[in-house]
RNA sequence: CGGGGUGUAGCGCAGUCUGGUAGCGCAUUGCGUUCGGAGCGCAAAGGUCGAUUGUUCGAAUCAAUCCACCCCGACCA
């Protein structure tokens, strides 16, 4: 895409309102707009970057289950059947403008913070028998909570983004299977992602749902609201909440030998059990005849607060510093030649043309401004790799790469460049 | 939900204490100059001073109420 047509352009100063790394630097660089407190705009750039990261979700999920989508909206009743109309304190419910003397309200609903109490009814339809089991389905949606303070840029927002899967069991058994499973999958996701290396498995408790333990996916950064205790040998580490004594024997393990560091978490997995098979009366007709209830676990992943995390971890001091596997555009192509009708313009067209042609996702920074501002806009807007095309360059005999984490650059020729990318023709 | 802070041009701010014609920087528009790290000069355009009510001859400025946003804490299936 030509820059000249970009819908956004970047800022020089931070916006007062937000004190953040991600927000900060999200916006000065036109990824992200804020509408209040917790909810924001993915403006294109944004967008782009959003999109890779669920797709990249996608791909992993798919290996295992299978993708759908669930309304935003349900009925106050599907949440009253599991108890919880009154117990989820975030809960968001919609009341009719035109009628303020109701709480409740048959033009009322629920806007949904999570999908279990919505997707058990549904698989509950489709999976009666023993011969249906195992199933699980996922989906990647928006979900609403009424967060008592909206914090952190889009790493605590009221409206998110959220891959949601959800599995049914005909026994514990098969459930901890599919569980222990998950953890390798999740692993893959934020490997893909580029933050594996400091995403660690994290025990954590149950929640409400089991006394068993659950588990997080926890992200080392200070921007992070909780606290891990870090097992690095054994790459594993444990939610503070669970850091006590009895949990000390109950799993073998030494908490005052592990490091203390702050982390986000990006994603969690729960064994549910049967919190909601039994709330909704599911079970299945197994190989003699019987009725079983119903096994079920539920699986987090948070796109929009994964892509705020990747800020808060890899940018610098110029600004957004984007993996591959994620950056909104491939490469960033600039030429400094405002003259039309200079061989750096002609070759920058011709070069830009081409590059589209081989499938690559480039950014042609065509505009008629400085140097400077271009590298600075460069720098900010993250692009992995930068080629200027200039008088200069061509003298040199090409063109200048420098890709944004290094400080050296390199002439290389055009056609050095195209080779790079001719597999993927 | 408790404590603290901030609302003035699209964005970032000064002016408020001590009431008297609305200011600066960035961005925008035009002209000139420059052309490898946000360069320079000249000019122009842009404002219900968060909202409401009150005090006053006169309110961005004083008072009351409300709203929004940020920070700390509590909370975070």
């Amino acid at each position: 895409m030509r820059q000249s047509h970009l819908f956004t352009k970047t800022r020089k100063e931070a916006p007062k309102d937000e004190v953040s790394k991600n927000a900060i630097l999200l916006t000065r660089a036109g990824f992200i707009h804020k509408e209040m407190a917790g909810v924001y705009t993915m403006l294109p750039l944004g967008l782009r970057v959003l999109k890779k990261i669920e797709d990249i979700i996608r791909f992993h999920m798919n290996t295992v289950s299978n993708e759908l989508l669930m309304p935003a909206l349900s009925p106050l009743e599907r949440w009253e059947a599991t108890g919880r109309l009154d117990t989820i304190d975030v809960l968001m419910k919609t009341v009719p403008a035109n009628d303020h003397s109701k709480e409740r309200s048959s033009n009322s609903y629920v806007l949904n913070p999570t999908h279990e109490d919505v997707i058990t009814p549904i698989v509950r339809d489709v999976a009666r028998s023993y011969r249906d089991l195992p199933v699980s389905v996922y989906q990647i949606q928006t979900k609403f909570r009424n967060e008592a303070r909206a914090k952190s840029g889009i790493l605590r927002g009221r409206e998110f983004r959220m891959k949601d899967l959800y599995s049914f069991h005909k026994d514990q058994e098969d459930l901890m299977k599919f569980y222990d499973s998950m953890k390798t999958v999740y692993a893959n996701v934020f490997n893909d992602i580029g933050i594996g290396a400091d995403t660690y498995l994290t025990v954590a408790s149950g929640g409400d749902f089991t006394t068993n333990f659950s588990h997080e996916f926890q992200t080392l950064t200070e921007a992070g609201e909780d606290l891990i205790y870090v097992d690095k040998k054994n790459k594993i580490a444990y939610n503070k909440e669970v850091v006590n004594e009895e949990n000390a024997k109950k799993l073998g393990v030494n908490f005052e030998e592990m490091e203390q560091i702050k982390a986000c978490e990006v994603g969690n997995i729960f064994p549910l059990d049967t919190r909601f098979s039994k709330a909704l009366d599911y079970t299945y007709t197994d190989e003699h005849g019987e009725q079983q209830i119903i096994y079920m676990g539920s699986y987090g992943i948070g796109p929009s607060r994964l892509m705020g995390v990747v800020v808060e971890k890899l940018s610098d001091e110029k600004g957004l510093v984007w993996p591959a596997s994620i950056a909104p555009f491939s490469l960033h192509l600039i030429t400094l030649s405002k003259d039309k009708e200079s061989e750096a313009s002609k070759q920058a067209v011709s070069l830009y043309d081409t590059l589209r042609e081989r499938g690559v996702e480039v950014l042609f920074d065509d505009r008629e401004v400085s140097a400077g501002e271009k590298f600075a806009d460069s720098d900010l807007l993250g692009i992995p790799i930068r080629v200027v095309i200039s008088d200069k360059s061509l003298e040199k005999g090409g063109v200048e790469i420098k890709e944004r984490t290094s400080e050296l650059s390199e002439i290389i020729t055009i056609e050095e460049l195209l080779a790079t990318y001719n597999k993927n023709c």
